[in-house]
DNA sequence: AAGTAAATATGATATATATCATATTAAAGC
DNA sequence: GCTTTAATATGATATATATCATATTTACTT
């Protein structure tokens, strides 16, 4: 059983405002799980009785909606929590967990963070500022939803991959989503998705090979998004 | 000075965990207000140094998209909290919030709020479990706005302002909104929701009477929504 | 390595929705 | 009560996007 006092996710999630005493403590009576690319780490409906932290990896949260599509709300990474928001809610988790790539992470029972609660104000603090984060997020994700073009989603969506996940060695977008699920972040026909990649390309905008995509102009892709 | 003991919103918002000292004290340092319909309570970007309390009335926020289209995040009516979540994130609000109908409201400035989080482990729960549920909203939002069709969010709509603020004797809707405010909910132009409001006249869904709109078919809309 | 399935790509077409134009009706101001 | 302005309504048309069809490429299986 690893310590939980040098783990990434203490470093960078709500967690960080635990003591030593807490955090082993924490090592105790956490659960370390490795989960594979694709596998599903919770899903719509289920009880989660605690929070997960992710070690490694990087997962999409996506939500069914009622035409039978799934579209992912949001994607989540290395060093941050999952699952607390049904957890405080007292209610079944509202979105789907899938792994994009293989992942680490680790398990919390409820009971061990709602006495964090208790406890340490400092992380309740942190953690409801991470959920007014998330709020504030989902509320702009919403209006774009409803207000913005296809294209724009695209080009916003590119951009964002590119400045939460990162490039390799040759400049391509670190994180790969296939263009079903870029589609089904943007909110469109996967068809409809994989024309506009098209034509960003002719544009000079990216460069695709593959999986791989390459963002040329991020000038051009700002100024198309908004 | 009114006091807030039997104040409704201390009935139905995450302030029923205060205590009678608590109480006692809020109304000491709470500013009452009253607020004109079409008025602006605060502004996108502003700074809001506290949270107001809605003691009657409705109010829209609002968030403005780069195309320069305002966008409806969400109704708040009496009973409830307004601008909780900037003041935890320490930013300035996200949203706008305006006046539907002439209202009362109070303010609470930030240190009052900040106070009962240290000591008062309930209020703390309650916020956060009020956050919560608007980040679940806010997300199947998200998905309603990418995956559903105007109509189909239309339908939804006047369903949940029939079930959120009720109706009159007459058995139309109690809340009005104008026809650009019910576009802007759902995310479309105004000349399509009102052909739309039109065609479910027409296919005796609903009634039309000026502002006033009365859902004959439940079932229907219901069936139409998802 | 060959065969099969899945993902990506592109064309043709249908559909939903936005936009522009113009009535018609309702509300507001004086 | 009349005038002016804003809101609602409807038609005509343009545009964005979805859907259906079919290649083509890539990944997987044995």
């Amino acid at each position: 059983m690893s310590k939980c006092e040098q783990c990434i996710v203490k470093e960078f999630s709500s967690l960080k405002a635990l003591n030593k005493d807490q955090l082993v403590h924490l090592a105790d009576c956490k659960t370390s799980h490795v989960i594979k690319k694709g596998e599903v780490i919770f899903e719509e409906g289920e009880n989660v009785n605690g929070i997960f932290c992710i070690k490694d990896g990087v997962c999409k949260l996506t939500k069914l909606s009622p035409n039978g599509k799934d579209h992912i709300v949001k994607l989540v990474t290395k060093g941050e929590l999952l699952g607390q928001r049904s957890m405080i809610s007292e209610e079944p988790v509202n979105l789907t967990a899938i792994a994009l790539e293989d992942m680490q992470v680790c398990f919390i029972p409820k009971a061990e963070v709602m006495s964090f609660f208790d406890t340490n104000n400092q992380f309740s603090m942190n953690v409801m500022k991470t959920i007014c984060g998330d709020l504030k997020d989902a509320d702009g994700h919403m209006v774009n939803m409803a207000q913005k073009t296809v294209k724009q989603r695209l080009a916003e969506t590119l951009l964002y991959l590119e400045n939460t996940f990162g490039t390799n060695n040759d400049g391509t977008l670190k994180i790969q989503l296939s263009r079903d699920e870029l589609s089904s972040m943007i909110g469109t026909a996967t068809e409809s998705c994989i024309r506009l990649l098209s034509d960003f390309k002719k544009s000079g905008f990216i460069e695709l090979a593959g999986k791989k995509i390459l963002l040329k102009d991020k000038v051009k892709l700002k100024k198309l998004a908004d």
